[in-house]
DNA sequence: GGGACTTTGG
DNA sequence: CCAAAGTCCC
């Protein structure tokens, strides 16, 4: 089966663009970042049209985030309190939705936040949101041992090779010491990189910056990533970065990254 | 030869219907009204390189008219001052250029004051500035008397045959009398209304409100006019609206209007 | 409803 | 460079 995720920046403006790439690319499931609107706006019918089960979290203007899903998804939850109680303000902004695939899959679709700049209060956030996530993972894990697979856009280039220029990375946001170790400890729970058991050479990148020319000159970063528990990890087939919707007019500053898993389907798993 | 005006309500945004539509329609001449544009970001080049000449009067977010001409434009001007001299505050919005074509054909092309509402000071301002119309248009008559065609968004319905509702067409602004009775002592100066000469009818409108789907049940207003000397008058061919282009993606609330009168080409008028 | 503007966020 | 919000204008 195929699991794909997508920074869209905005299903609205981005409708046509996801359709069309649904179309030309059935996968199993799509995870999408950024979705910018509120539940009631989503423009659900489109993609239910095109056989997709849709689970959205979203609010107005920024973040929002949702599954598309060829099979139903059970146990859908939005945010950390469902496992976690209170987190506080970490609930305001929609980051988070997760869902059991087939008998025993977890999917987690996350939109880590951006960080602006080390030092700055939304740095901090960033931090703590991912602290945050540790500690929910954390919990999953021991509550209700399935195979997880974490994806979405994490804002943060995991190793010097996912960005096309490591110059001044320590206080680069997307590239800190403070966010990998962040980042590493997530992993540490028992996670892998899906891109990675694939393609170990640099070059590859999943975001360039509307400005400049960025993609034009290959100028990106590697910030969307798959992260696997073991059981998947093993299994995966492939992971590729698909950079066509990069190409398009009025693109997403993201590309979908694609990861196969050696389950002929859902319901066989 | 043709001559045609069109409020394109930003020729930024409206660039790639104009283009397509001056292909399928090669006017000889076209006014346009509401271009949005500082003279330095009008986007000339496209325009000249499908065979005009382009003359413009632009600000930033408002107003705005320009003059695209196969054949060059003599004695180009904009605004009533290199007529009246200092007019105050009508010289800050830019709503008038005019210039000569051929040895004897005076074209005007106006942006008229929308005017708002009836008692605003909006509304006073749009009669002040017909009426300052009025006194540069005599004074042209009087200095250098030669063919003219007044063309533009007037922003006046001059009959209520012009509109698809004339209930309450007193206080509504676009037809009000005041407005009507401005216009008229215009005309008296020697214009008419060329396409009144072919389509006696109402029915026929050049402007739909974007709101309420007015296009779609056809509840426009003629607002968009060629007024026309004497001569140019006996002369003219036909006038139709075109709209065509109001039911493209993303249009402009006006059509645009275009007139033919009977002159092979300019050269030979 | 649509465009341009400014601010905020990326 | 883009997207959305809020404001003005038509």
């Amino acid at each position: 089966m195929k699991i794909a995720t997508w920074n869209v920046n905005s299903i609205r403006t981005r409708l046509e663009q996801v359709c069309q790439w649904l179309q030309a690319n059935p996968v199993d499931v799509l995870c999408l970042q950024e979705t910018k609107v509120v539940d009631e706006l989503f423009p659900q019918a489109p993609l239910t049209n095109l056989g997709y089960h849709v689970y959205i979290s979203g609010q107005k203007a920024y973040n929002g985030v949702a599954i598309l899903s060829r099979e139903p998804v059970t146990e859908i939850s939005t945010g950390f309190s469902p496992v976690l109680g209170d987190v506080g303000d970490l609930e305001t902004q929609k980051r988070l939705i997760t869902g059991i695939i087939g008998p025993n899959m977890r999917v987690i679709n996350v939109y880590i936040p951006n960080g602006s700049a080390m030092g700055t209060d939304k740095y901090h956030y960033k931090l703590q949101w991912l602290e945050t996530l540790h500690t929910y993972l954390a919990r999953l894990q021991r509550e209700s041992p399935t195979e997880m697979i974490i994806c979405g856009d994490f804002n943060i280039a995991p190793e010097d090779i996912d960005i096309h220029d490591p110059q001044g990375r320590e206080t680069h946001i997307m590239a800190t010491d403070p966010e990998r170790e962040a980042l590493a400890k997530i992993a540490a729970l028992g996670f892998q990189d899906g891109f990675r058991k694939f393609t170990p050479e640099t070059g590859h990148y999943s975001w360039w910056d509307y400005r400049t020319g960025a993609f034009r000159g290959n100028r990106g970063w590697r910030i969307d990533h798959h992260y696997l528990t073991a059981g998947l990890y093993a299994q995966a087939q492939n992971c590729v970065i698909d950079s066509a919707p990069r190409k398009l007019e009025k693109p997403s500053d993201h590309a979908p990254v694609i990861l196969e898993i050696g389950l002929a389907s859902v319901s066989s798993a």
